[in-house]
RNA sequence: GCGCCCGUAGCUCAGCGGAUCAGAGUAUUGGCCUCCGAAGCCAAGGGUCGUGGGUUCGAAUCCCGCCGGGCGCGCCA
């Protein structure tokens, strides 16, 4: 039994609905949190949906359906003070004041793991993202890539899963080896846009910067080794700046080494849904909701990249992970269909809505007012570095989680720089940085805050931000079942609000003991809560600043 | 042309399994440091939620049309 009494009393409505209503199984009852506090700590609407569908009155449908919950809810009263009926039907509750500040010793004795839940059989799961190739420094995109891959990584963790980090990178096809002409060019005097420079060459400075490191025979292959492992390294550099690690590099080139690609050839050709017309072999994709049938095998006998594509899911989904969440810029919307349709013929048990994708708009780069082209052949594209040095890691990562992944980004340069003292992370971490600098000057304790009698707290304001410190869990785990860090971005920034009103209102270190103790109890719940938040987004949680 | 996504305050954006949903930040204006950090707080003005229909007792939210923007639409990767 469950001691969240907002569970427990949806579990009473469920039967009280099965009993009023038995033939309407597909209402689900939920409570909201009503904006105005007038209308109680949460509400149910169930009577409003029901009434509609049994053509009654709600109001006399919310009186029946909450008498029959409270009967079976006995110690409701342990929990609530009262609910009402409100308006057309709605049932407003009021939590008593001492169930909202038991989130207090919640917070504080579960320490960093605050918002964790722990699974008695996690998932394996696997979140792909960055995923960039060799071919270039890490652009802005890449970027934001990395901040909602890593959070969501990290969200899908305090939801008790085992996440796998992953960055899959071509190292071996023909981007790979324009990289090669390239550098090779450079090495050769050759400017882009001279003649013999290579057609689909890569005009960025760093290209130079290679050819002068190399130091190897005037041979491609060992060019072409060189550069991608030179580019690699760098892109590593600026993710660890980042603060993003992976736990698995997967090489492509190991899908074609190791046979893959040809099993899953084999695999479409015996399922039975592939035809050959123009010299080349066909998927009946559009079977399975692509919109339009593949190319497996090219008249010429080379293979397209579904094909590596295919392969590379069909070896996620043989890893055991049961859900795959591939993190990748509109500009792959094309995949999404493709890869789940190429996964369904081959008829290997792939649930259909395998792999899930977070698709983020991309990013746009505005100096003044006027956008920065991002264009990874032309070499004029901002990149991650560039942010990083402009505004540092801790504001990059807040502000490119600051809105939802398929809203349009405009990230101004001059903006982003400007924000340096006013970007929104600043206000979080102050808001934690404040709670420290008040236990600073603290003499007593931390231990006896865990035992804390919090009667002492009276202020509506300390049992709202209590509340919204109880909210956290339930937070965590939404982003996870939604996909959505920036959701904890937006709870940061609110608790950040009612915290440093509390704070304003309020003096934390009073000489009556017992109501310091609870404000401090209450403070460094607050300090645990904006930690483990900002550690889901990959923000640092600063003790001064 | 087709598919997916987006259009909410001057600006940047939340909310979008309908109701108690007109919100935040920022900018502007006016207050608050003899007192735990003013990177803060309090307050004011500011939007017929792109537009026109539809469903509904009730729509920013669901459905359709239109307008505007983004991204895809290759025997490229």
């Amino acid at each position: 039994m469950t001691s969240d009494p907002k569970e427990r009393l949806a579990a009473a409505y469920r039967k009280a609905l099965e009993a009023e209503a038995p033939d309407h199984p597909e209402l689900e009852v939920v409570f909201e949190k009503p904006r105005q506090p007038e209308h109680g700590d949460f509400a149910c609407s169930i009577a409003l949906q029901l009434a509609k569908r049994l053509k009654r009155n709600p109001r006399q449908l919310a009186e029946a359906l909450t008498s029959r919950a409270l009967a079976a809810f006995p110690d409701f009263d342990n929990w609530f003070a009262g609910y009402e009926i409100a308006g057309p039907g709605f049932v407003n509750f009021r939590l008593k004041p001492a169930v909202k500040l038991a989130a207090i010793h919640s917070a504080i004795s579960a320490g960093t793991s605050w918002g964790r839940a722990a699974k008695d059989r996690p998932l394996s799961v696997q979140v792909e993202f960055v995923s960039a190739n060799p071919t270039g420094p890490l652009h802005v995109g890449h970027g934001r890539q990395a901040a909602i891959g890593d959070a969501i990584a990290a969200i899908l963790e305090a939801r008790g899963d085992k996440v796998t980090r992953e960055f899959y990178y071509n190292d071996a096809g023909v981007q790979i080896h324009n990289l090669a002409l390239s550098v090779h060019a450079r090495r050769r005097g050759l400017k882009p846009g001279d003649a013999g420079w290579p057609h689909d060459g890569y005009a960025g400075e760093y290209i130079a910067d290679i050819a002068d490191a190399y130091r190897g025979p005037d041979e491609l292959d060992s060019i072409r080794r060189f550069a991608v492992d030179y580019l690699r390294n760098e892109q590593d550099i600026d993710l660890r700046e980042f603060g993003v690690k992976f736990d698995v590099y997967y090489l492509e080139s190991s899908l074609y080494t190791e046979g893959k690609v040809d099993e899953v050839v084999k695999a479409l050709l015996a399922s039975g849904k592939t035809y050959e017309k123009d010299g080349a072999l066909w998927l009946r994709s559009t079977e399975y909701g692509d919109d339009k049938d593949r190319v497996i095998r090219k008249s010429d006998g080379t293979y397209t990249y579904f094909v590596p594509d295919v392969a590379y899911h069909l070896n996620k989904w043989r890893r055991g992970f049961a859900q795959v969440i591939n993190v990748q810029g509109t500009d792959h919307m094309g995949t999404k269909a493709r890869v789940r349709a190429g996964l369904q013929a081959l008829n290997v048990g792939v649930p259909p809505g395998y792999p899930d994708y977070v698709m983020h708009s991309m990013v746009r780069v505005m100096r003044g007012s006027e956008e920065v082209k991002i264009s990874k052949r032309a070499g004029s594209y901002v990149t991650l570095r560039d942010l990083l040095d402009w505004v540092g890691r801790d504001a990059v990562r807040f502000f490119l989680l600051s809105r939802r992944a398929d809203a349009d980004f405009v990230f101004d340069i001059d903006l982003a720089r400007a924000q340096t003292e006013e970007n929104p992370v600043y206000y979080v971490q102050y808001a934690h940085a404040r709670v420290c600098s008040v236990f600073a000057q603290w003499k007593g304790n931390p231990g006896d805050l865990t035992r804390a009698d919090l009667s002492a707290l009276k202020s509506e304001r300390e049992f709202a931000l209590a509340q919204r410190i109880g909210e956290f869990p339930e937070l965590v785990a939404e982003a996870a079942r939604e996909l959505a860090p920036h959701s904890i971005t937006f709870y940061l920034r609110g608790l950040a609000a009612e915290f440093h009103s509390y704070y304003n209102a309020e003096r934390i270190l009073v000489d009556d003991e017992a109501l310091r103790t609870a404000r401090l109890a209450l403070c460094a719940a607050a300090r645990q809560t904006l930690a483990s938040g900002l550690a889901l987004i990959g923000v640092s949680a600063p003790e001064k600043m």
